[in-house]
DNA sequence: TCTCCGCCTGTTGTATACAACACATGATCT
DNA sequence: AGATCATGTGTTGTATACAACAGGCGGAGA
């Protein structure tokens, strides 16, 4: 009988590592959209070689986040006006079934870890910061898709969100938007989701989230036209 | 300067074929939940090696579709009923979402596609058979989902319907579902919908769907019920 | 000077050999 | 007889060498 105090990494784990990473580098504009990658750089970087990297790069590009051609490189994806509006469109209409759809039982838990990130972008007010602030935001999405119980659904805003994150943030930069307006607006969501969960008011907690998606996304298209 | 009459297959077009053909395969029963695939041979029957079909596998894996495990082999996915459910549940939201995010104007060509589907559907009531009910079904979905513009959405659909569409198939077979009583209805909801898009009211089409979607699901459970 | 062709370099795509792993089978010991 | 361990077999995971391809560069020719 043998109980290893901590499971060693299997193949899956590092899959899930090396995908978490590459995905967080695009996300968060580490790797800027038109970014071409090399598998070989990357491979020994993670300390392996092209083959288990490259089930990484195809999973990407099935998630719209790379693109790879034969002879050139993989690239990382740009997101055109058009499909962007669809695809916000959507999400806003995805916030609304999150508080209909299978709405979990208030989970102090959940709150709890809500409160915290809270605090976290108060701090982050002092000191504005894009890349802090587009960590922040993809942690409170996570976290605040647990308000369904519906596994495909939160599946499917986590993907839709993975793919407009770094737009958005790529627009907060270029356009000039005030970053410090938009903590000071976040800030003011969570607080504003927050309160509606501590009365048990999953619903109202969903559509708070959806106003905020659409006028998110409203402000940076009155942004992207002042620019 | 050189115009083949024909382009000659690329990495891309062989990647397609295989993961379409694999896809129906596990969608249409070929390959019933359970089934262990072999690379090896996979590989062997489409003429290839293993990396490039491994490379489908992974792809049809993120589609929820398969499981690699090392060592044992690559399982063809089942599906249990809480997350069935779900899925449903989900899958009948979006439904409704069909009509109301960018509704496409009346297409005659996909109103030909369809009536075509309908007269094929109406064919098959003479004789009833399963798998090519299925095949006529994953037609219609595919052509229906053109009545939206809304790209990720149409994506989205699609991916959950192929998700649900085996285990709709695996119920009517194991529970005994009158199979001729099914292709009937199949055929009534196309004729409606058809009816809905002759007068360009895009969104009862999609909401006639949206109730096939739902009364269908209450038909496998009422029959998994008596069985 | 401009154009076009061939080569060179770097990239992704493919094939293949081998490692790691899970499971069944059968021998062996108790 | 039962349990246990070694071993064989088949599988997916990994590494690596090579093929296919795109694009840039430079030189030759008009």
């Amino acid at each position: 009988m043998n109980f290893p105090a901590e499971a060693l990494p299997t193949a899956r784990d590092r899959f899930d590592r090396m995908h978490t990473v590459l995905r967080n580098r695009i996300c968060l504009l580490d790797y800027p959209p038109g970014t071409r990658l090399s598998e070989a750089d990357l491979a020994s970087e993670f300390g392996t070689s092209r083959t288990p990297l490259r089930r990484v790069l195809v999973r990407l590009e099935s998630e719209g986040l790379l693109q790879s051609v034969h002879g050139v490189g993989t690239i990382v994806t740009d997101v055109e006006i058009g499909e962007l509006e669809q695809t916000y469109q959507l999400r806003t209409e995805l916030a609304e079934l999150l508080g209909v759809l299978g709405p979990n039982p208030p989970d102090p838990a959940l709150w709890d870890r809500l409160q915290l990130l809270s605090a976290e972008v108060r701090a982050l007010a002092e000191k504005p910061d894009a890349r802090r602030f587009g960590e922040l935001n993809m942690e409170f999405f996570h976290e605040f898709h647990g308000i369904t119980s519906n596994l495909p659904l939160r599946e499917i805003c986590e993907r839709l969100f993975l793919q407009t994150a770094r737009i958005w943030l790529k627009s907060m930069a270029a356009a000039q938007i005030d970053v410090a307006a938009e903590v000071r607006i976040f800030a003011d969501e969570i607080d504003e989701v927050l309160r509606a969960l501590a009365i048990g008011d999953v619903r109202s907690a969903a559509l708070i989230h959806r106003t905020h998606i659409s006028m998110s996304y409203t402000r940076m298209r009155i942004a992207s036209r002042h620019s």
